[in-house]
DNA sequence: GCCAACGTTGGC
DNA sequence: GCCAACGTTGGC
């Protein structure tokens, strides 16, 4: 069992925003990135607990808690010509990216903000707390997982 | 809006 | 395969 963190601009898609999903699931779709994609495709597996993280917003942080809930599957956006995720180098018979869905799993009593979670020692060595670090899928410990949800509840 | 950090692209 | 140029991320 692992644990991940999902970094959603929440302007785009936030937290709230899955909940209210009729199914509470979305296909996490546009991620262009092949480290984050290899973790979807190679690494994710259904019913793994996610961070939902809110970034480039007023108080960045985490906003609740969400699970994987489908096997990987091709991004149908790298297809679609309209779409701002289109790849023109990608095919049907060889699709370059793709993902998995994602389901509501908790709420938290409080958002875990990134200035909180800067305090405590027990996370100084997430990476996402790391400097540079920009990828927007990335493993997270059980320990610090544990811990997170102790600090949003 | 700035800028550090990094990923990607493309000429050679 | 190198590496400069460029684009993106994301906190501040």
């Amino acid at each position: 069992m692992k644990y991940w963190i999902m970094k959603s601009e929440p302007e785009v898609f936030s937290f709230q925003e899955l909940k209210k999903r009729p199914k509470k699931t979305e296909p996490w779709n546009g991620v262009r990135n092949y480290q984050a994609r290899n973790f979807m495709r190679d690494e994710m597996q259904e019913g793994e607990l996610i961070l939902f993280y809110h970034s480039s917003c007023e108080i960045p942080g985490v906003a609740g808690i969400a699970k994987v809930s489908s096997k990987p599957y091709p991004d149908s956006t790298q297809f679609e010509k309209k779409s701002e995720y289109y790849d023109p180098k990608a095919t049907k018979e060889t699709p370059r990216w793709f993902l998995i869905d994602v389901t509501y799993d908790q709420d938290l009593k409080n958002f875990v903000s990134l200035e909180e979670m800067k305090k405590h020692k027990e996370l100084s060595e997430m990476r996402l707390l790391q400097r540079g670090n920009r990828l927007s899928i990335l493993p997270v410990t059980n320990k610090e997982f544990e811990f997170i949800l102790k600090l949003g509840n």
